[in-house]
DNA sequence: TATTAGCACTCGATGTGTCTGAGTGCTAAC
DNA sequence: GTTAGCACTCAGACACATCGAGTGCTAATA
């Protein structure tokens, strides 16, 4: 049997109107819905069809047609034509009082779970194997000694250490041109033990300073290749009933809040190259078995400077595919600029 | 009519048993259950009284009874044995792995939420009146300067800025002079615009420089002040189906969602000042209209140098106060233990 | 006078049977 | 190939009976 035009029509039809529904979709309805003029019977006979062919189901007999996750994977591969959305509104909402990344990209989590009714994640721009750009030491006050290190990406980290003295200036300039001679330029993997002793000899009396310092480089990059991810909207997937039961609903929300599996998700979004870096996983193809019942659309984003990240949106295999990816596009390409604007 | 001893001991049998099970209680349970060796026609009669007396309630006719806010107020101020708990193998939990403060206090409140299997939240530690403590100005590279500053409690911000030409070593060194004389040890309150415009002149050429650097410092003051909430075990509240339907536990996982009117929350808790800092609102007592079908039981924690936060649990009006409390209680104890080894 | 046994009563929960309507598959006619 | 029509299925709504936990009240008891 093969899929004809009409039966793409009919498919088409039946999926349209359970994403808005959330209801089987019966014969009759198909009948008086498209423009196919024809009756309910011939469509009941098409839907047999459609059925052997795998792309729907009855959730019992007697009972409308539900799409399977073969279906709605043919219909955001093929039939979906994207949607002009109103990403002009979600631009000013975004554009207003954010000041910090951080609260920026929970700011994006917010506004698009808020306008999509679904549940969203957004992680903060990676740097892959982030370089050292420059190192400084400063004496805070008596008993405190600063050091500032700025990776790759602008990720600015900070370690207070406590020094029995107060060092002198001319001891603080020479740790100073000590460690950025040595650093500068430098990844995680260049840094080898030979390096670390030289530099510890160099530094004489204050080696435990460079021991500390050493170690506050090394959570510095890590901290810049971590993803933080912000989620939102997750109790967004408490309005669609047909998640399953409360237990399962349960499990997933668990798995928003705990990041447990999010970072399988993320790294698999990452590291696939798409056309458009447009992702869509349906039903039992997610990474995460909890979100099973779910479908998950995610897309990456990337900045000027060389960072990448991830725009995630979870919702019910019938979340409304047309407007998430219209939006998700729209707003990774925006992402850039914006942050521009901000930082 | 009175609450004389024996209407007390009905009445904790009665709340000790509902917590436990989450069901209305009846005559006959309490008959047997307590030592009292009443029959349950007995208590039918006290019971009776206690219902006018305002501390039970039937939800409805033919039910057995249940605590009203008043009966659970009354089985915390007076009738409640702390417990002791399992905070050693809490305490264990919460050494392993963790790093930075922020991490720490995500880590505190997943622990506590594991533990109890109530919603937890974690605020930062927070200093009143931040000063600045230091200012430090340095070159990244060519086009970028950073700004470093430091606050009361070593909260430390960092400003990235873009300037047109390098500056010279002994230009910054300048700069550096005139932002440390003139600000070290300043409040907000402090800096007056008489203040900035002195700076800025002295600063000649680089005034817009000054009038970044005085954003920064506004930021970073308001960060020190600001509170930064961390949740946990929200999904716990699904667990309580006596919490209402499932539309008012949406609002209320919405509600801790958002941090929406937490914010109140805290600040009532950490301007009370209570015995021991801990703080129990039951029902319509709290502060969040979402929350009235639960208790949330606060306490505030103190570090030496200064800093007051707040760690709460809420959960449904049936928990388990005494582990509850004396769980915080110890926890309180220990938190400036933690940071110290931490930090 | 305080306690208890006993009884009638209430009411939510549970179970059962019936009905309805949406939807199907099949067959025969067009 | 399409359609009308019909018998059939099944979930969901509804009415109704039953059950049992729990109550309040009264009269008997210690």
């Amino acid at each position: 049997m093969e899929l004809d035009e009409r039966k793409q029509k009919i498919l088409k039809a039946i999926i349209s109107n359970y994403l808005e529904t959330g209801e089987p979709v019966g014969s009759r309805t198909i009948s008086k819905y498209t423009d196919l003029n024809l009756s309910s019977a011939t469509i009941r006979n098409e839907m047999a069809d459609l059925e052997e062919l795998g792309y729907i189901m009855q959730p019992h007999t007697s009972a409308g047609r539900i799409p399977t996750d073969a279906g709605y994977r043919l219909y955001v591969d093929r039939m979906m034509v994207e949607k002009d959305t109103e990403m002009e509104e979600m631009k000013t909402q975004l554009l207003e009082r954010v000041d910090k990344m951080e609260s920026l990209l929970k700011q994006v989590a917010k506004v698009l779970a808020y306008n999509t009714n679904y549940a969203t994640l957004v992680t903060a721009p990676q740097y892959q194997n982030s370089k050292l750009k420059f190192i400084q030491l400063s004496q805070v006050d008596e008993h405190q000694l600063l050091a500032v290190i700025v990776v790759d990406g602008n990720v600015i980290k900070n370690k207070l250490m406590e020094v029995n003295r107060p060092l002198e200036n001319d001891e603080i300039l020479k740790l100073n041109v000590l460690l950025n001679t040595f650093l500068q330029g430098a990844s995680l993997q260049d840094i080898n033990l030979e390096m670390i002793q030289t530099m510890k000899n160099q530094a004489g009396e204050f080696a435990d300073i460079m021991e500390n310092i050493f170690q506050g480089i090394a959570e510095a990059i890590h901290e810049a290749d971590e993803v933080e991810i912000y989620t939102s909207g997750t109790t967004n997937m408490l309005k669609y009933p047909e998640l399953g039961n409360l237990e399962q609903t349960t499990r997933l929300l668990e798995a928003l809040e705990d990041r447990q599996g999010l970072n399988e998700l993320i790294d698999e979004t990452i590291h696939s190259d798409n056309a458009n870096g447009i992702q869509v996983y349906i039903g039992e193809e997610a990474p995460v078995s909890s979100m099973k019942d779910c479908s998950i659309v995610t897309a990456t984003y990337e900045l000027a400077e060389g960072g990448k990240g991830t725009i995630g949106i979870i919702g019910p295999k019938r979340m409304d595919y047309k407007k998430v990816v219209s939006t998700l596009k729209n707003l990774t390409g925006e992402l850039d600029t914006i942050f521009k604007k901000k930082e």
